[in-house]
DNA sequence: CAAAATTTGTCCGTATGTATC
DNA sequence: AGATACATACGGACAAATTTT
């Protein structure tokens, strides 16, 4: 009379157990092999599979096969949170892809968050940050216009010396918030997840010294790759 | 010759849209019912329903139906972080439920993180964080065993006040890290949240202004319902 | 470069179990 | 107790992407 688990999850739970003896990139047997293996339908193994997948173990691409996932990040926040030194200080290649970089009149959220009035042209930039050449989050902000301010984005050295180009020697952050959401379509793809998987975004605006907001961002880190720090200063 | 996206994603996002007009508590029709309307298979409603459980807008119920989510609850993280004092500052109703308390030899990592030999031991706190009666979080703390302290925690009142009791008046926290994990069974219980939803890891060290540890722990929010601020002090 | 084999993704249909109302 | 509704599992078929031949 003992409610035992689903089939799928038991298949879930010895996956995971001998991934732990996995290295990443490693691959697991086809969906047929597995099933053939705990002797339940293809479905049943598709549905542990998922799990593993949501719980960021493994990542299934169409044709090739189901792969192990590589092991996560670490990524501090704080006031003076700078990407690249944060990631080299841990012994990792930081890089960076910008996507785009437009000067465009802002949405009514990043003016607001930029103190300036609605409509104001703002530079908007788009990219990736990469640790050792994985993707490890895909990040969108908006400044206020400043003269080349724009090209010095576009050369993806970083917005702490696209700043001081312009002039803007030290910035801090005001504040971040932080929430874990699923993947959207776009993001997953960007991330290179699967729809769903959990995403932590944190929305941060930083501003000089005197409390000039400079920067309006949100960022959204694989939650599999990644683990932020809150640290004092 | 259009590579339209998957039948089940399109009901996802029709049935997201129609979501946005819709109050918490709300039900959805019945499986079979959506199938008829769309004129799909159940199974192909049941995909798209599974990806709005994922994004934490609806909650299933075996018997039940499905039922449209809460909206998430704000809550900051600081130096001084309190979780009644911050989710009152709100206008939110606080609550606790503490699940045991017990004094045992402590694990390997927690007695480290506390600095304190392998195998001495430790009050070990386990209970759920509310925010207006509905379950918001998880929490799994170690501390050093002081005079009265498990009695203290099993009141329910807080690790504020419990400290106090015990001679601690003040506290502050060390450090804090963040990850985005999908929930596991048990903590899917928890929070009532389906198995594989975004959560958020809170791992963290409290100590005395002198810096001696006090408090380890790790507490898991339930990411549709919480945002986590960071804020200078 | 092209075709074939492999592998995952989607969708349908059916049946049964189990929790809820 | 009965009806309703979601959960699990099986089976088959075809499409789409990748890898191999």
């Amino acid at each position: 009379m003992t409610a035992d688990p689903p089939l799928w999850r038991q298949i879930a739970e010895t996956l995971t157990a001998e991934l732990a003896a996995a290295r990443p990139g490693d691959r697991l047997p086809s969906e047929a092999r597995l099933a053939a293996r705990f002797g339940v339908n293809r479905h049943t193994v598709r549905r542990a599979l998922a799990a593993l997948a949501e719980a960021g173990l493994v990542h299934a691409r169409r044709g090739a096969g189901v792969q192990v996932t590589a092991p996560p990040t670490d990524y501090p926040i704080g006031r003076r949170t700078r990407f690249h030194a944060a990631l080299e200080a841990t012994g990792r290649v930081p890089g960076r892809r910008v996507l785009s970089v437009e000067t465009q009149p802002g949405l009514a959220e990043d003016c607001a968050m930029l103190a300036v009035p609605e409509g104001t042209p703002l530079v908007r930039a788009e990219g990736l940050s990469l640790s050792d050449g994985v993707v490890i989050g895909h990040f969108r902000s908006v400044f206020p216009v400043l003269p080349g301010l724009a090209a010095e984005l576009a050369r993806g050295e970083g917005v702490t010396r696209a700043l001081a180009a312009c002039g803007i020697p030290d910035y801090t952050r005001a504040w971040t918030r932080l929430t874990a959401v699923p993947a959207d379509p776009l993001l997953a793809g960007h991330l290179q997840l699967r729809r769903g998987e959990p995403v932590m975004r944190a929305v941060a605006l930083n501003h000089d010294p005197r409390g000039q907001p400079l920067e309006y961002g949100i960022t959204h880190f694989a939650g599999a790759r990644v683990t932020l720090s809150v640290a004092p200063d």
